[in-house]
DNA sequence: CAGTTCGTACAGAAAAAACCGTACAAACGA
DNA sequence: TCGTTTGTACGGTTTTTTCTGTACGAACTG
């Protein structure tokens, strides 16, 4: 009786999450039907088996962006876009992912935002194209980059003023002694957050100059 | 007309914004009434004073965690954290964070593997005690080095076995010169990608070894 | 200039997540 | 041993995010 209770419930959580993956799935292959813009039909067998053999990747590179704070569609997404050679149209990721048009705006909109994906402009195509990028050491870099940077001055700026309040009240008269040691200790911590923050401005540098591939070199070749 | 019409949904989005903020700030005032574990009550005006200092600061490291995918609540637990000098209960968690002591429990178990806060043992004190990182450099290193592994582990295992099914692909007979290309190029990604991961575990060495303050070292102060 | 085609803003629906209260197991103390 | 204290699992509720359809402005085309 106790037992079932405790082992019910995780049953159906993992129910609903192969359900929703198998869903997925199911639009996956509806999907590829459709005809890319320019690509001439092959049978659609093997269209659909290359997709099939793409998933597993494209499904892990979703899971790890999950990580990083995009969302899972996101992910899938840009797993889409990494395999896919040519730019793609809005509309075709949204034949490819079985999503609305509008997700496809903004989730690309993001994606590019983040560097990991690039509009490009091709002569005689009216539509938007976008690409992931290929260079996946640059996305990386830049991804961190700009994630630390934006870090560095949302708390620098904040530390500014809760430091500038706190040696305020240290200047008040009727501060009790434990207050003015909390006070003090307070302080010694944001000063060493700012040498935290300094550091972090000179990784940010390191990354985006590129150096980094100096101190930490890509490796030749790997089998 | 058309314009109230663009206009209007922009504010509501800004006051709702304001609105949570404000009821948040009520919220952490109010729990500072309450006196923490051996600490002499001092007025609690100079406490609230205090308090409302710290809040800029752990604030905006609430949002700055936000962006690494942890939720504000988390954040600003982890920031309350980082400024209480003694380990903290869970119950002095809830009182300081106005929230339940479950949140508390889950809450700081996430944080305690993401290495941002780690658990303490204290002689004579039968709760559970945790306190924050106070290295920030060492919560910094370990925290990305950690994502970063995890990204490696699970790509890589998805990668080998897209690649399996795509070489396995690449020798059944009838596929079309079109479908053998675009697996060829597939390949070539997926070659890439591993160079890639082998690069990125890498650098997680470089930050697990601490070689990365060898290679990008810590400013001595700065004022 | 009228008629298309595109991309996006926005409001509402659907899905997911954060959060809470209850209940319970484990560790401790009398 | 029995009562207490402490931390956590879990179901249900609230809040947030994601996603969609509609509608509309901008850019192009004939």
């Amino acid at each position: 009786m106790t037992l079932s209770w405790s082992v019910l419930p995780c049953e159906t959580f993992v129910q609903k999450k192969l359900y929703k993956r198998f869903i997925l799935n199911i639009l996956g292959y509806w999907s590829i039907g459709a005809s890319p813009r320019g690509v001439s039909q092959v049978g659609s067998n093997e269209e659909s088996k290359l997709e099939e053999a793409r998933q597993e990747y494209i499904e892990s590179l979703s899971e790890t962006m999950e990580m990083y704070g995009l969302s899972p569609s996101m992910g899938r997404l840009y797993g889409i876009m990494f395999f896919h050679e040519d730019p793609m149209t809005l509309d075709e990721m949204r034949s490819r992912t079985g999503m609305s048009k509008t997700s496809m705006s903004t989730g690309v909109r993001a994606l590019s935002r983040l560097k990991l994906v690039h509009k490009k402009w091709q002569k005689g195509v009216r539509k938007d194209l976008y690409e992931a990028e290929h260079d996946q050491f640059r996305s990386f870099v830049e991804f961190f980059a700009q994630q630390w940077e934006k870090e560095i001055q949302i708390n620098r700026k904040a530390l500014a003023k809760t430091e500038q309040n706190l040696k305020r009240l240290l200047e008040e008269e009727d501060i009790s002694p434990e207050t003015t040691d909390r006070i003090r200790k307070d302080l010694e911590k944001l000063k060493e957050a700012k040498r935290y923050y300094a550091w972090l401005e000179r990784m940010v540098d390191v990354f985006e100059s590129g150096k980094i591939f100096d101190l930490v070199s890509i490796p030749e070749d790997t089998e």
